[in-house]
RNA sequence: GGCGCGAUGGCGGAAUAGGCAGACGCAACAGACUUAAAAUCUGUCGAUCGCAAGAUCGUGUGGGUUCGACCCCCACUCGCGCUACCA
């Protein structure tokens, strides 16, 4: 071979180099330029936990040669990084270390800084955010401070769900899972009575469920959708014996004279009232253990009914039936009224409970196709689809009609009404932790629950606290910080001592990018005008009902109150998969299978990692690690370093030929790399590249080294790759005698003519079989290409003399002829 | 129980409008270079039959639509996720 002298591929070096060389010419800063359209490309921040994981690497790189293409194609890009530095890991080390848990998050912070440095990626550090920095936090608390002005924030005394693990209140979205476990810790929740503040999310339940602005994943919407839960029903009011009025939700009004019983909550306001004297005994043992069990957990769907008779009578509005009224568990206070009509004839439940306890079941609903049905014998539920049977002046109303007949009569007769009912709770946000923003707020013992004034936010949290944990706010137990003055009266007041969910503080960062730590409002009006809304983002579909719910809601309260504008925060979303362990396992310590980034980036370089990354796996589904496949992209690399460095001196003259065909393959591959950096398809972005690769391989072996093609072709492959792989083609952008950075330089402009096939495979089929493959024109008519089909050996002889019936040409793919 | 997603070689995956299944890569095998190994380069690589040319089968299972189905429809199996006495 040559005799020149090739630099080797030192990775690590080169990496240094440019990482350096990009921060010194700052070439990543976003600044408002009113002549570029703007691109917002935002990733979830990470959480300061210590050390940056293959799936931070996983979650990030590829968003950032999304951003790096959107760049290169002219937008004026920001993709800023920051930290959720709140929360209870830092308390955690705090009582094991017993280490400062801000000095624990801000060291870590610092280390993971240098970690995010190391993946070469655009981030505009100048953008930085910590949402645990009292000048960022000052802003949650305003933040709060509107909502609770606004009315969309409260405080209310209810049961609550507690992680006695992490000892705090959790919201509804928190808690996962079967056996209803702390998403963060995984300990079962118990139940408690506590005051605790809420968002009023459920008012913007109706709005939440309009994806119609968005470009976010089905999938997405699906779970938010769910987790919304919106069912449309009738609210109809019963009235007890005794006059009191008891409403009820119901999703099937046109069942109503079914109704045979009705049950109501234990926790019900009306369980003592309507208890007669004969069974106080046994609903009060009832109650009694109905509290006991939902402070263990709530039990489980096909569990054996239970209920106790309370001694009363409802009247059913629509027949005057006296009707039994029971208290179950399987009737929830916090869903509807508390209360339920029973329709045993057709809803599971109810059936199970009727004949468990012996109460009527009256059929209402007959199937057409079914034989006539008899509550008293019948086994089963019977469907809930035919026609109205046993309802008075309603029987005979055919399905589909029935409800709405029905409704219109219920509120003609002012006895019920349409209503929609949510699933979806208010957000529970107070915490009972220190390493949280202060929720901004003083109880008066003459004026009450008072906000603190804004101009004097933020609360700061206090460096000397006891973090044991005790299952009081840390900041209750403080001799002194809880203690201050009324804001209106002057008399001495105690400050809230909760802190807030932090999902508080993630719910506006994206806000906090456009100008960090502004002084006088929570971002600058100038940037927000420019850089909103989000055009991209990116994260964990872990998040589909939690973050991602609420950072829409405060989004939306945010426009209400005139601080936002447009109703949605992202107008697109994409969520990556999980990396998981070589054993196929989720990556933990504990089973030993994690990957660690620095360690790889160490031995392959940073470009080995984020293209191996982007290649393995489909980005949204994720795939097992696998340590061997790595060396793929690492030899991917190497060639693309030697394929350019290394001169042909064999003396070999490419032929015209030898040319067409690289650049028309070069020209065809940036067409399907620019459509997949667009669709976010990363792994046929790098076997695209790769593909490349190899067919320069070979024109160089036939000779095509230092033609002009060649070089066209370098400068082309080089700008290709330099969002995927940053640094090797700095590098080779610079060792190939480019000027400037590869990473200033435009997309390459497309060459149809180029790309343009010459001539084309058709594939022959004799009913449907594979039978010849043929090479003609890429310009040549259907009918020419459907004689020489005609013509083929093969395919007569396939054909067996048999005349053609049909004759299918697909132009420049097939042509299937039918016998 | 309900809703959703998925199933393609030994492995990860490709096939972006219903039109050549298995691109690209890993692993494996063979060859070149080397004292040897690594690295690199060149090939082979879905299954069965065949010396070969080639033939047949093949995208979880069973059916359907179509000239033609990994792709659309119906039923099912398995796996994953979410949700769950939600009235």
């Amino acid at each position: 071979m040559s005799e020149t002298i090739v630099p080797i591929y030192d990775a690590q070096k080169i990496e240094k180099k440019w990482q350096q060389k990009w921060a010194e010419d700052k070439i990543y800063d976003s600044n408002i330029d009113h002549n570029r359209q703007k691109y917002y490309v935002l990733t979830m921040l990470p959480y300061p936990s210590g050390n940056l994981h293959i799936g931070h690497w996983y979650a990030m790189t590829p968003p950032d040669a999304h951003a790096r293409f959107k760049r290169m194609q002219g937008y004026n890009v920001m993709f800023p990084m920051g930290f959720d530095a709140f929360g209870l890991p830092a308390e955690n080390a705090a009582i094991k270390n017993n280490i400062h848990p801000s000095k624990w998050t801000f060291a870590n912070i610092d280390h993971m800084r240098n970690q995010l440095k190391s993946m070469g990626a655009m981030f505009d550090w100048r953008r930085e955010i910590i949402s645990a920095k009292p000048e960022y936090y000052r802003w949650t608390e305003w933040f709060f401070l509107q909502l609770y002005k606004h009315n969309l924030a409260y405080r209310k005394f209810s049961p609550v769900d507690w992680c006695p693990h992490c000892n705090t209140t959790l919201a509804r979205e928190q808690v996962w899972g079967d056996d209803r476990h702390c998403e963060r810790c995984g300990t079962p929740v118990i139940k408690k009575d506590l005051n605790q503040w809420y968002f009023r999310t459920t008012n913007y339940a109706e709005e939440l469920l309009d994806f119609s602005e968005m470009d976010w994943p089905e999938r997405v919407q699906t779970l938010q959708t769910n987790w919304i839960g919106r069912s449309e029903g009738a609210s109809v009011t019963f009235k007890t014996e005794y006059g009191d009025p008891m409403e009820v939700f119901t999703t099937r009004p046109d069942t109503l004279w079914g109704a045979t019983f009705m049950v109501i909550a234990p926790e019900h306001p009306l369980v003592a009232k309507l208890t007669s004297a004969e069974q106080a005994q046994a609903v009060n043992a009832y109650v009694e253990q109905a509290k006991k069990q939902t402070d263990i957990q709530r039990e489980t769907a096909d569990r054996e009914k239970t209920g106790v008779f309370t001694g009363s009578y409802a009247i059913n509005p629509v027949n005057q039936a006296r009707i039994p009224i029971w208290i179950a568990d399987y009737v929830l206070m916090g869903y509807g009224t508390g209360a339920i009509m029973a329709v045993p004839a057709h809803d599971k439940r109810d059936f199970d409970f009727a004949r468990k306890f012996g109460l009527k079941v009256i059929v209402v609903v007959q199937p057409d196709d079914m034989e006539t049905l008899d509550g008293d014998t019948m086994l089963d539920v019977a469907p809930t689809h035919g026609r109205l049977v046993n309802s008075d002046l309603m029987t005979g109303t055919s399905g589909e009609d029935a409800f709405d007949t029905v409704v219109n009569w219920l509120e003609e007769q002012k006895i019920g009404h349409r209503t929609i009912t949510y699933r979806l709770r208010d957000w529970l946000i107070s915490r009972q932790r220190y390493w949280g923003a202060p929720i901004p707020m003083i109880h008066c013992p003459h004026c009450g629950v008072v906000p603190v004034p804004e101009d004097q936010l933020p609360v700061l949290l206090p460096d000397d606290v006891e973090w044991k944990p005790t299952g009081e706010s840390p900041l209750k137990l403080h001799p002194t910080w809880k203690h201050t003055k009324c804001p209106v009266c002057g008399a001495d007041a105690e400050r809230e001592t909760d802190t807030m969910d932090t999902f508080m503080c993630s719910s506006w960062y994206h806000l906090g990018y456009l100008s960090p730590y502004f002084p006088t409002w929570p971002f600058d009006q100038k940037e927000y005008d420019y850089w909103m809304p989000v055009d991209i983002y990116t994260g964990g579909i872990e998040h589909a009902t939690m973050h991602l719910i609420y950072t829409r809601f405060f989004h939306k309260a945010c426009r209400d109150m005139g601080i936002t504008k447009g109703s949605e925060p992202m107008l697109k979303l994409r969520n990556q998969g999980s990396v998981l362990g070589e054993d196929n396992e989720k990556m933990s310590k504990s089973r030993g299978n994690t990957v660690d980034p620095d360690k790889l980036v160490a031995s392959y370089g940073a470009d080995t990692v984020r293209a191996y990354l982007m290649f393995f796996a489909r980005w949204e589904l994720g795939a097992p690690w696998n340590s061997s496949g790595i060396e793929g992209s690492s030899r991917w690399l190497r060639r693309t370093w030697s394929m350019f460095l290394e001169p042909d001196d064999s003396g070999k003259r490419a032929s015209a030929d030898v040319l067409v065909k690289l650049r028309r393959k070069a020209y065809q591959t940036l067409k399907a790399v620019t459509r997949d950096f667009e669709a976010f398809q990363f792994n046929t972005i790098v076997s695209g590249l790769m593909e490349l690769l190899n067919e320069i391989s070979k024109a160089k072996q036939a000779g095509a080294w230092n033609t002009p093609e060649w070089k066209e072709i370098v400068t082309l492959y080089l700008r290709m790759t330099a969002p995927v792989t940053p640094h090797i083609a700095e590098e080779l952008w610079s060792l190939t005698g480019h000027q400037g950075s590869v990473h200033t330089q435009p997309w390459p402009e497309m060459d149809w003519e180029a790309a343009k096939e010459e001539e084309v495979t058709i594939v022959v089929q004799v009913n449907g079989k594979l039978r010849d493959r043929i090479t003609i024109a890429a310009d040549s008519t259907d009918e020419e290409a459907r004689e020489l089909g005609l013509a083929s050996a093969a395919v007569i002889s396939a054909m067996a003399g048999k005349p053609a019936k049909k004759v299918i040409v697909v132009p420049k793919k097939l042509i299937n002829i039918v016998i």
